[in-house]
DNA sequence: AGTCCTGGGTGAACCGGTAAAGCTTGAGTT
DNA sequence: AACTCAAGCTTTACCGGTTCACCCAGGACT
């Protein structure tokens, strides 16, 4: 295992360069200052020996830090299934590397062991901003984070993320956007699978897909809160099927459950779409690989992962900048939804 | 948005608490050298500012790196897909977490690209170590890596990953009991529909199967070598399922072509596992939420993690570890396996 | 010839910790 | 009473960069 070879410094660069470690700092750092043929040199010197800066240390001298933190709050299990993460992630990535840096990612138990995790990422001096997910009604971050300063962006409605800038979907509108869709198709009895409520974002889809219901004069709206994972979309979606007045069309949070109670709903005998309709949220490619194909909500997760980053960079370097929405999640047919069978 | 409130420094600790710099680092480092007296007199004043250290310095300071890497070369579309890399992850933080370390993630393009950052990583000393999967014959990184000195674990079979310490599932067994299990059901034209040959663990795979395959003195043994992505899946089984000697029993390298082929199944019109066995690989909550359930050979992703995190720690610490295996994927039946169709 | 720039560079201070050597003090020998 | 020793702190020298005040040479101006 190649000797551990001491590592080298500035020093041994500008000694090689015959400059001072002062001409090496400003030659790498594209400054003024030194001129091109001694630029020249003092890259050459450090192609020789191999250098890169170290960025401990560089970041302990001016100040700056090159990572951005994310800490997710779900059981790994449930978040290896959805798709949702690892597409927002890579938004957000591609956004970071462009000004090389780096994310910090941790998945956390609750809000409290994130809380205290941001605490220390920050007083750390590890990172220089934070991402929020997942936001429950008076979310105890946002005091917790605003307290200590935290340069932080919220992913969520600004009306869970108190003070803090924000970046989301509307998702009271594409809630409403599905229910009518439904309806328009001739389903009276529509059910929907969410998230738990205490999730900011589930109780506002809730809140719209009660009133649009409300709006239609349709009276056969039920809602049934269940966490993400599939085996809880699976068992909402049994219990709903078997009830008396069964739903004819099932709205669900995310795609992950929507597949699981196609599952269910074979399973049962039933077949989609004719018997029942099905509606996914958080279209990924998982809605095309099924049979049938799965109608869904779908919006595009990389893209609101480059505005999300992009927004935290506002945060760190300017004024704060403005919450605002990236594009709501839009309705795409596919095969899972029909109209109601005739005898609905 | 609270006053930027010039951070505090040890120094101010220090003044508070009415000792030394050095009194505090140690106390907070519990170190011997203070009475508990002063070291609760420390603690206090620390609370009392709300003082972390900062361990950019710290880090400066003491030659120890807080953080280890992990580099994925796969489009971010099917990373999402995939809920063996979540699961992964969450196994690897687990251990990091207890040593207060944290996970640096980023996705490349390319194994030239993941070079070039874990070089950076490195000299940056952003790193104490790193995680390299995905590992293809005569992989660039054993070299580049080897002679950056930079300590690292390879999640690979040992036959390709060079001299690196390496954890690994035994793929080859896994794959040959995947296909002694089909042909003991009475299927004779048994297919595998595999992830790119360039990929070590797909060769290895194959040849399994392959070898496998003779030894049974079976010749209907077909093998697509094609990306991970459901869509691919899709096709290869679309093509395999519409040839003159179709399959009856196709073997997946992953769990989610194996749910797109029972999407195509079914839009064949073809009835699983009646007409045509599925068997998954890297069993995840998907197979247990179709309909029918996948049969898949599946193994403990997040123990994985755990592992080659600590074979990490080990390689950091230590002199080099050996490799080692976790255990063998086993075979978990489930409905989408069966006896072959009479007229097979 | 004397003054004034100005481009190109140097040197020392500093960022906020840690590590190791040095200094007190009081109790325990001898 | 002098001598050792250890516990408990303090001092000081780093770690490897960045920054900023200052310096030096030589051409332009007066």
């Amino acid at each position: 295992m190649s000797a551990p070879a001491r590592r080298i410094t500035i020093k041994e660069v500008a000694a090689r360069a015959g400059v001072s470690k002062g001409a090496v700092s400003l030659a790498f750092n594209h400054k003024p200052g030194v001129s091109d043929a001694t630029r020249e040199r003092i890259f050459e010197a450090a192609r020789e020996l191999g250098w890169a800066p170290n960025l401990t240390a560089r970041s302990l001298s001016n100040q700056q830090v090159g990572a951005v933190g994310l800490a997710i709050c779900r059981p790994a299990r449930l978040l290896g299934l959805e798709p949702f993460y690892m597409e927002f992630i890579s938004g957000i990535e591609s956004v970071l590397a462009e000004r090389s840096c780096s994310l910090l990612l941790r998945l956390v138990r609750d809000l409290e062991e994130e809380i205290a995790l941001q605490e220390s990422w920050w007083k750390g001096r590890l990172i220089g901003g934070s991402i929020l997910v997942d936001f429950h009604e008076n979310d105890p971050r946002v005091p917790a984070l605003q307290q200590l300063g935290l340069p932080a962006v919220a992913v969520g409605h600004p009306s869970l993320t108190g003070g803090l800038p924000s970046v989301w979907t509307d998702d009271a509108t594409a809630a409403a956007e599905a229910v009518r869709y439904l309806a328009a198709l001739g389903h009276r009895r529509i059910a929907r699978v969410g998230g738990p409520t205490g999730l900011g974002h589930s109780a506002i889809r809730a809140a719209a897909f009660e009133s649009t219901m409300r709006d239609l004069g349709l009276d056969g709206g039920r809602q049934v809160a269940t966490g993400f994972a599939g085996e809880e979309g699976a068992r909402a979606t049994r219990s709903l099927l078997l009830s008396a007045d069964r739903p004819t069309a099932i709205l669900y949070d995310n795609d992950i459950m929507a597949v699981a109670g196609a599952g269910v709903a074979a399973e049962m005998g039933l077949s989609v779409p004719a018997d029942v309709s099905l509606l996914a949220w958080d279209d990924s490619q998982l809605c095309r690989l099924t049979h049938p194909t799965l109608s869904a909500m779908s919006h595009d997760v990389h893209n609101f992962g480059t505005e999300v980053a992009r927004t935290l960079f506002d945060v760190i370097n300017g004024p704060v900048p403005a919450s605002h929405q990236v594009p709501t999640p839009s309705l795409t047919p596919r095969g899972s939804t029909a109209p109601p069978p005739r005898t609905g």
